[in-house]
RNA sequence: GGCCCCGUAGCUCAGCAGGAUAGAGCAUCAGAUUCCUAAUCUGAGGGUCACAGGUUCGAAUCCUGUCGGGGUCACCA
């Protein structure tokens, strides 16, 4: 990230002026600020090659010191050998001429804080309304290519509420990153090359012959006995008849494979459709073995990897603490993962001479790299955290330090009725499904509340708190909000019927009108929210999206009611229009905010509660 | 035993690239409804940021160690 092209444009602030697009209060004061420091820099008082990295424009913890803070002053300090309370006031007697700066005050051991003029502050609601949903929109990612890669469940049944969590996390991720200019491909790695497909074929076939009208008895111990595999049978009955009952297992192994791989596939795709969840890409993991002319993808990886000299025949410590009943020591093929950082090295062939789920893993990252995708994303369950390592110690290795592999851990979710865990037995069935949660809370409740704890910290949904209509259920809170802004603008346009309310025309209001401070906190909050984006798709955290918003909906529901006990601060004054016009302005461009917001949660904002 | 995650108000959790007096919701207590949806809001009390060191102008945040909780640990996927 600290490259010399980035240090370059920090070196040259003049520069990052004319590249800037997106609308960003925060960006656009650094500017001003970093335009002060040049000044300073030329007049002698500072330095002329300053490292600018460090130096942070933000919002202060209390909102009497101020609109902004910067730390300039106590970054450079050691850089310019000056006091920071030096700099500092140099600082703020030259970025007071600006036109945007109301005021600036030295606080504390070098702060500055920064007071903008209410025309800006208001000018930041026009800004919204010309942006629509698009505000928010950022340019961190500049347009480069990263890949994500979620939900990647097995294709041997059908969703359950564990994959939830990851699904909606990865969507939301994938969002988020769009929204700030990355160039997002949704992927979806299928698992369909090992034991558990002969299983799932197994068990097809059981359903076939069952189908056929042969009594299968109980599904033997091993086998999946699931009735979703019921019609997988039936279809091939339909199809083949008694044909593949009468060859050999191993010639209708494949045809049953294939079929119920299909099926399942389908299923997935079904379920997550349930979610507003769409991958661009399935990739197959038995595509990595077929040959082509250049071999299977398989072998040139692990050629690759051999030619870097990173791979050997060798063996393995047995596992350290408690050895396994079954440990015996055998030589195999093994990756050097500790050169990158591993704690062991990790093996890429089984002791049968099959490889490995992780030989295959390396040929598929090996892939997205060759496919443009230097930085990818992984969204795995909370189980697979042990393999975090060696998957980011194969991708250095494969793309020589070029390529970046994070991964996102997602925690176990906890269900409860009414306070009750919800027991799921897989051995029993007793599972729930994603289909079910989605049926029962709907696909809005389910996307928002998976969001509202970080990804790897758990989650307890509890399926009669979400559906509470109170500011208890988040969901609700934030919705109501933008539901409220919307009936607010319907009743405007029945009191005033020949008014344009347009965007475009709340755009182009007088907003002078907007003076009360309780407008302009909630201003201040709605223009940190480009901020905000940037931040969260940087640090790949879409939860402090949901957190944001309901920091929003609060400050929209308080001004409201002010209204309640001040009725001059009320939205709608009938003798007004100007003053209607100018709060209207300031509702829409919370409601288009809060929209966006939820746009990137994959939810939609509701016009109405009922 | 190794590795990873977590430990912040009575409870559930935020804490924004290390910043100023650590925040929100729930719960508790006190209030607001002739009025745009009270489905909401206002205020009060409540803290050794698990513990001990270190890094520096400054640490809940970064580093080391300890304690407590969870996950994981050749060959499966």
């Amino acid at each position: 990230m600290t490259n010399s092209a980035q240090r370059c444009i920090e070196r040259f602030p003049l520069i990052s002026i004319s590249t800037s697009t997106q609308m960003n209060l925060f960006s656009d004061i650094r500017t001003v600020l970093l335009q002060t420091l040049e000044t300073l820099s030329s007049g002698g008082t500072l330095p002329g090659d300053l490292d600018l990295r460090n130096v942070t424009v933000e919002p202060p913890r209390d909102p009497s010191h101020g609109d902004i803070a910067t730390n300039a002053a106590m970054v450079l300090a050691k850089q310019a050998k000056t006091k920071p309370r030096d700099i500092a006031d140099a600082i703020a007697a030259d970025i007071t001429s600006h036109s945007s700066i109301a005021s600036a005050e030295v606080a504390g051991p070098g702060f500055i804080n920064l007071r903008l003029t209410e025309d800006l502050m208001r000018a930041q609601v026009t800004a919204v309304l010309e942006a629509g949903e698009t505000f928010g929109d950022a340019d961190v990612g500049g347009g480069r290519k990263v890949n994500v890669e979620y939900v990647s469940a097995n294709p041997t049944g059908p969703m359950h509420v564990g994959h939830c969590r990851g699904a909606i996390f990865g969507d939301a991720l994938a969002n988020l990153l769009n929204k700030a200019g990355y160039d997002v491909a949704r992927e979806y790695y299928i698992n369909d090359a090992g034991g558990q497909i002969e299983v799932l074929a197994r068990s097809a076939f059981l359903r076939y012959r069952e189908a056929l009208g042969d009594n299968i008895g109980e599904i033997p111990e091993g086998l999946y006995p699931g009735d979703y595999l019921v019609p997988v049978g039936k279809a091939l009955a339909d199809e083949h008849g008694k044909a593949l009952a009468d060859m050999d297992e191993a010639d209708w192994l494949p045809i049953v494979k294939d079929a119920s791989i299909d099926a399942m596939m389908a299923m997935i795709r079904d379920d997550l459709g349930a979610l507003d969840i769409h991958h661009e890409v399935f990739f197959s993991e038995r595509d990595l073995g077929r040959s082509d002319e250049q071999g299977s993808k398989l072998a040139e990886a692990i050629d690759l990897l051999d030619g870097k000299g990173l791979l050997y025949t060798g063996v393995l410590e047995p596992p350290k603490g408690k050895k396994p009943d079954d440990w015996e020591a055998r030589p195999q093929l093994l990756f050097k993962a500790t050169e990158f950082g591993d704690d062991v090295d990790r093996a890429l062939k089984k002791s049968d001479g099959t490889h490995t789920y992780f030989a295959a893993d390396i040929a598929y990252h090996l892939d997205k790299y060759r496919r443009g995708f230097n930085e990818m994303i992984d969204v795995w369950g909370a189980d697979h955290g042990g393999y975090i390592k060696r998957m980011q110690a194969a991708v250095k290795a494969l793309s020589d330090g070029e390529g970046a592999l994070d991964v996102k851990i997602c925690q176990m979710v906890k269900l409860y009725r009414a306070g009750e865990p919800v027991k799921m037995s897989k051995r029993s069935g007793e599972f729930v499904t994603l289909r079910d949660v989605v049926d029962e809370v709907g696909r809005d409740v389910v996307r928002f509340m998976m969001l509202t704890r970080k990804n790897d910290a758990p989650l307890d949904f509890d399926f009669a708190a979400v559906m509470e209509q109170s500011k208890d259920n988040p969901v609700f809170y934030v919705q109501y909000a933008h539901a409220r802004i919307c009936s607010v603008l319907r009743l405007a346009a029945d009191d005033f019927p020949d008014a344009d309310l347009s965007d475009a025309a709340l755009a182009s209001a007088d907003l002078s009108p907007l003076d009360d401070d309780a407008e302009l906190a909630l201003i201040k909050l709605m223009a940190g929210f480009p901020r905000l984006v940037e931040q969260a798709a940087l640090s790949h955290e879409p939860h402090r999206v949901a957190f944001y918003l309901q920091e929003l909906a609060a400050g929209f529901h308080a001004l409201w009611n002010k209204g309640k006990d001040d009725a001059r601060l009320r939205f709608i004054h009938t003798d007004q229009p100007g003053v209607t016009m100018a709060r209207l302005a300031l509702i829409r461009a919370v409601a288009l905010t809060l929209a966006a917001g939820l746009g990137i949660l994959g939810v939609t904002p509701v016009k109405e509660m009922r």
